[in-house]
DNA sequence: CCGTTTTCAACATAATTTTATAGATTTTAT
DNA sequence: ATAAAATCTATAAAATTATGTTGAAAACGG
């Protein structure tokens, strides 16, 4: 299986919380109540908001009344972004990024497939805003709305 | 990282060593002699090729002289073939597959995105045959010859 | 101003899956 | 018989996934 790990796929829907709580003027988004919506341990969580708060992507308020939002509005946050953050990157294999992880590039055939397919990859997550999965999303709810 | 498993990854490249031999008459394709050339653990290539032989990707021969050979043609065998054997499917994400890994999926915005995405993969990986990848290596080495 | 609550933050640990190696056994050609 | 090769079973190492425990900062009520 070609897949995200729960670190991108949850992320990506915790960042979906935040986009949709975002112009709540001054009202953060806690952990809890993410954990609580989406069914994910809180602990888990805050594992994997700490590299999105490290590439500025939410921004944090400690204390009561505290919270997270995101740090841009989600029209100018790529689910890209999201994915690099968490997964290190959006590549199929590591070979496509680091230079020197595999000697075999100059000579392997399936370099260019997985290339290939990366940039498939790429193309689409980079034209993708939270923005547009926001939308989808007020859509999906309006058609079933029970 | 959206990464490849090395399931996914070494299967591809020992399915490419037996398409490479694919005609040779009579000459099976020893693990041994993959597992040098692609620097892969023998041990790990036995795991691997399992699955490929169940799903009759692959037909094996036993004892002396004996050895692996690709059971149709390269340029019928695709490249999403391997893929689904080693690697259970190409999905990007269960609930593709799964209908009832999640329960989300009717108010789960992020499915739809995963689920794009993965039609994308999908859609190269099912045009993409063992041969095309053979053509791509031979060109490879034609143009570095050393 | 002080203590309490709320929340993030940091650290540690456990469970699971993936990745990889090792050894012994069976099959078959010569 | 012998050697070559697949096959089977077991196990070890590493990474991923998940939970628990405690500490520290900020807001708030009095
Ligand atoms: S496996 Fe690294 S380039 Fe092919
Ligand atoms: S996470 Fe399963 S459908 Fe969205």
């Amino acid at each position: 299986m070609i897949k995200m790990s729960t670190k991108g796929r949850y992320g990506t829907r915790l960042m979906l919380q935040l986009a949709h709580h975002y112009g709540d003027k001054g009202q953060a988004v806690i952990l809890r109540s993410v954990a609580e919506n989406e069914t994910i341990s809180i602990r888990y969580l805050e594992q994997i908001i700490i590299p999105l708060k490290v590439s500025k992507l939410v921004k944090s308020i400690r204390g009561a009344g505290g919270g997270y939002s995101l740090a841009r509005p989600p029209d100018q946050i790529k689910i890209s972004e999201i994915l690099h953050t968490l997964e290190g990157s959006c590549c199929l294999v590591e070979c496509i990024e680091d230079e020197d992880f595999c000697p075999r590039k100059p000579y392997c055939a399936t370099f260019e497939i997985w290339n290939k397919a990366t940039q498939l990859l790429k193309g689409y997550f980079d034209n993708l805003t939270l923005q547009d999965v926001v939308e989808i999303d007020r859509k999906k709810k309006k058609a079933k709305p029970k």
